[in-house]
DNA sequence: AGCACGCCGACT
DNA sequence: GTCGGCGTGCTC
């Protein structure tokens, strides 16, 4: 260090107060300001993580923003206790990311925070009971509860909160601390709970004075007993020679010899053992091998996509299904990675299958890391650290893996750029991980490559508008013919009960020439359990949640019925509430209902299910596939996890069940996501070595999309589709944000929506849609409105809208009535 | 998210 | 009369 910047330095820390703005990992209206001691100044920098206080003594672990020496005004800002990170946890880039997406999709830095850090990360305190040692043993004044406590005190001296809660009656809890706190007692103490372990484990280790050759030799020669110890020795003397590295679990369990064996051979100091940190993540050798040659077509959409992306910073590659858009993903990530640049390769989680992660695997070996749901905290975090070490180059991933700490992104693929999970739905941020991508990028001067076999309308047209290049792949890998595709008309099928037929006569007779030329069978029903719902035969009553306004779905597994929007459980009803009649029939079908019938109808053949019911487990979805692979199941009966991205060679026949359910949602999307999806699952049908069959079971024959699909025309339904949008001014045209409202008062409810309103009138009066009740208009007891405001396309207008629902919804919060209505914005619903 | 403060119902 | 339910406000 110079003098200059040691003189510098000085000076600043002895004149001038510093500050810094930390974010806390919650829903707070604004970032908060700490005062930085002298002492740890040097140590503070933007990223890293600081202790601070908030509120009576709550302590948080927040990360700092900013560093700057502006005085609030305002209030007297607290100092920060401690300063948590050599290193900081993310970098600017994050940092601006996270307040990007905090302004754009109208949320607090501290929610994008939340959904941004693993748990471990997010430390805040623990009270913690101290005993007063003066305090004596003495507790004959003490009532029972405080008895309890302060004995428990005097004999362990610390007691955690859970544990005092164990101890006492909940809600007696904070009463009873408080009073021996008065009585001095005991003293209270909140402490930053670290929650990451490491990872160790004992690994065994030759003495090294056996390293020699000749000494060890000797040792063998003149083994006098113990034989077994002997023997344990020579499986150590193996293992280390094949495996190098000998973990002391491992020896055991290959030597069949036990912990005391192992000791003795220890204190013989023959063998030593040693804890060491290890890796939680998968180790695969750092290297790739791109082994295939793509084809001429194949090569020549290489070539598109990265012309275009010299001009441009966004691509989108419309590829049908099996025309091999991965292998020019995966030509993209070796040249970025080749370049030092690291790749986010962002799927819909249940895309993320074992599948999908071997075959890449493959390519990219070590360099390839992987980032889903089903990790433990303690993995994330180490996951975190390679992908901020820069040590992971590629991260496979959903989309919360957008959050990651990258330092070098040089490219964003974004695969089934159209699947609507990339929008986040529940907590905020609300984000699209698609749009977020883009900008994400952005900040790195990073590319981005869309891809899809069904674009979204949204990217598509950005292509058309050429804001996005557009690269299409029309062939499928090895010229196979797309599936041809059958409507089955339902409208004048007779069932017994006057039901929905499940399985239509021609339908069973595809199934049936499947199983025969032993060929697999994917049927595909937008809807799980058993039926949607019981209805009494003589008065139509339909039993329906206390807590929600939907009629409860029979799980006849389970043999309850559930509410697929709160979760609860009721048992099956037996005496209709309205009539007393006995008699129930079911309407409607669910996946459970179908894989009985095809039991029935089918009893030889080897059937499963996959919907989230059947697939609860962590690899539970992966051994289903697996077993679907490997031709151990005839006929696969799905959900839409059966959609997104599985390859399977022998199915020759998918029959969609009741494609009137999907295409009769009142949405100015159906049309889309109906061709998606029938799209999507017809792919399945037919992948290799022969053309496959698709069934779709519908009344409505004449729907537009059922011609699109049948004739595989993505672009005639993208020019009418478009059309309709346009005409009704629905996005692509505009933009679109949801004003959702909620309290437990129905009256309250609809009065605030309207308020609400009626104050965006005079600015934003001709884009207002509602307020209305959606459909399901009451979810664990609170009720909902809904207020939608179409935007033409204008980002002025955008902000200017955003910057007014922030300003109306806090003043609707200060209307007495109104002060516990909930608001929620959402920018650009799905 | 906590946690404290304050205002109404069911009890010693 | 009091205990304790939760609605409301605040945290640098």
């Amino acid at each position: 260090m110079t003098e200059l910047e040691f003189n510098n330095n000085t000076d600043v820390s002895n004149s001038v107060t510093h500050y810094v703005e930390v974010l806390i990992p919650l829903a707070l209206p604004r970032n908060y300001t700490w005062k930085v001691p002298v002492e740890m100044l040097h140590l503070v920098q933007p990223g890293g993580r600081v202790e601070v206080i908030l509120g009576r003594n709550k302590k948080y672990a927040g990360i700092v923003k900013r560093l700057h020496t502006n005085k609030p005004a305002a209030f007297e800002p607290k100092e920060i206790l401690n300063v948590l990170d050599d290193a900081p946890i993310v970098f600017s880039q994050q940092l601006d990311f996270w307040e990007w997406m905090a302004h754009y999709y109208l949320c607090s830095e501290g929610e994008v925070m939340q959904a941004a850090l693993p748990t471990h990360f997010k430390l805040s305190s623990e009270t913690v009971l101290l005993f007063n040692d003066e305090a004596g043993d003495d507790f004959s004044h003490l009532d029972d509860e405080e008895f309890l406590v302060a004995e428990a005190l005097s004999i362990r001296k610390e007691l955690r909160l859970a544990e005092v809660q164990q101890l006492l009656d909940v809600s007696h809890v904070y009463p009873v601390i408080k009073r021996l706190l008065e009585k001095n007692i005991c003293l209270v103490w909140e402490e930053l709970k670290h929650t990451y372990k490491e990872k160790k484990e004992t690994f065994v280790l030759l003495h090294p004075k056996y390293m020699q050759e000749e000494a060890l030799a000797e040792l063998m020669n003149t083994w006098g007993k113990a034989p077994k110890q002997l023997e344990l020795l020579l499986a150590y003397l193996h293992l280390s020679k094949t495996e190098g590295q000998v973990t002391q679990p491992e020896l055991l369990k290959k030597s069949g010899a036990s912990a005391a064996q192992l000791k003795g051979l220890v204190e013989k100091g023959v063998l030593l053992t040693e804890k060491r940190s290890v890796d939680r993540l998968q180790q695969l050798p750092k290297e790739i091998s791109i082994n295939f040659q793509l084809t001429a077509v194949q090569e020549l959409a290489l070539e598109q996509v990265k012309k275009h992306l010299e001009q441009k910073q966004v691509c989108l590659l419309h590829g049908i299904t099996s025309s091999g858009k991965t292998l020019v993903y995966i030509r993209m990530m070796e040249d970025a990675i080749r370049q030092g640049k690291q790749v986010l390769y962002m799927l819909p989680e249940i895309a993320l299958t074992a599948q999908v992660i071997r075959r890449l695997q493959l390519y990219f070996g070590g360099y390839i890391v992987i980032y889903h749901s089903r990790f433990n905290p303690n993995e994330r975090v180490e996951l975190w650290n390679k992908v901020k070490s820069g040590e992971a180059k590629i991260v496979l991933g959903a989309r919360s893996s957008l959050f990651l700490p990258f330092r070098n992104l040089g490219l964003v693929i974004c695969d089934e750029e159209h699947d609507p999970s990339f929008k986040q739905q529940d907590p905020a941020p609300r984000y699209n991980a698609r749009d977020a991508a883009i900008y994400l990028a952005s900040l790195f001067r990073a590319k981005v490559l869309l891809g899809s076999a069904t674009p979204s309308l949204e990217s598509y047209y950005n292509a058309m508008q050429g804001k996005y290049g557009l690269v299409e792949m029309t062939q499928r890998f090895g010229d196979i013919a797309l599936p041809e595709i059958e409507l089955v008309d339902t409208k004048n099928i007779r069932t017994a009960d006057k039901s929905k037929p499940i399985i239509t006569p021609a339908l069973q007779q595809a199934v049936e020439d499947c199983l025969t030329r032993s060929k697999q069978v994917i049927l595909f029903q937008n809807r799980r359990g058993y039926s949607p719902y019981q209805v009494c035969q003589s008065c139509g009553w339909i039993p329906h949640c206390k807590n929600c306004d939907v009629s409860l779905t029979f799980h006849k597994l389970q043999n309850k019925l559930v509410c697929h929007y709160c979760g609860t459980t009721y048992p099956p009803v037996t005496v209709c509430e309205a009539c007393g009649n006995h008699h129930f029939t079911q309407q409607n079908f669910g996946t459970e209902r179908i894989e009985e019938a095809l039991q029935e109808i089918f009893p030889k053949a080897r059937i499963a299910r996959m919907d989230m019911d059947a697939v609860k487990g962590k690899h539970a979805h992966d051994a289903l596939i697996q077993l679907f692979e490997q031709h151990r199941i005839d006929i696969l009966v799905g959900t839409q996890m059966v959609v997104k991205g599985l390859d399977f060679e022998h199915v020759a026949l998918v029959g969609i069940l009741d494609a009137d359910a999907i295409l009769g949602f009142a949405d100015f999307r159906v049309n889309e996501r109906g061709f998606q999806l029938m799209e999507q699952v017809s792919g399945r049908a037919g992948r290799k070595g022969e053309q496959g069959k698709v069934l779709i079971q519908v009344r409505n024959t004449s729907h537009p999309v059922l011609q699109f699909v049948r004739a595989h025309d993505y672009q005639a339904f993208v020019q009418t589709e478009l059309q309709n949008r346009q005409q009704f001014g629905y996005p692509p045209f505009s933009r679109m944000i949801q004003l959702t409202f909620k309290h437990k008062l129905q009256e309250t409810v609809v009065a605030a929506a309207r308020q609400m309103a009626d104050w965006m009138k005079p600015a934003f009066g001709h884009y207002l849609i509602g307020p209305a009740a959606p459909v399901v208009n009451r979810v664990r007891n609170q009720y909902i409105m809904e207020l939608m405001i179409k935007l033409p396309k204008d980002l002025h207008l955008l902000q200017q809208c955003k910057d007014q629902v922030h300003l109306l919804t806090a003043h609707l919060h200060q209307q007495q009535p109104f002060k516990s209505v909930v608001v929620i914005p959402d920018i650009d619903p799905l």
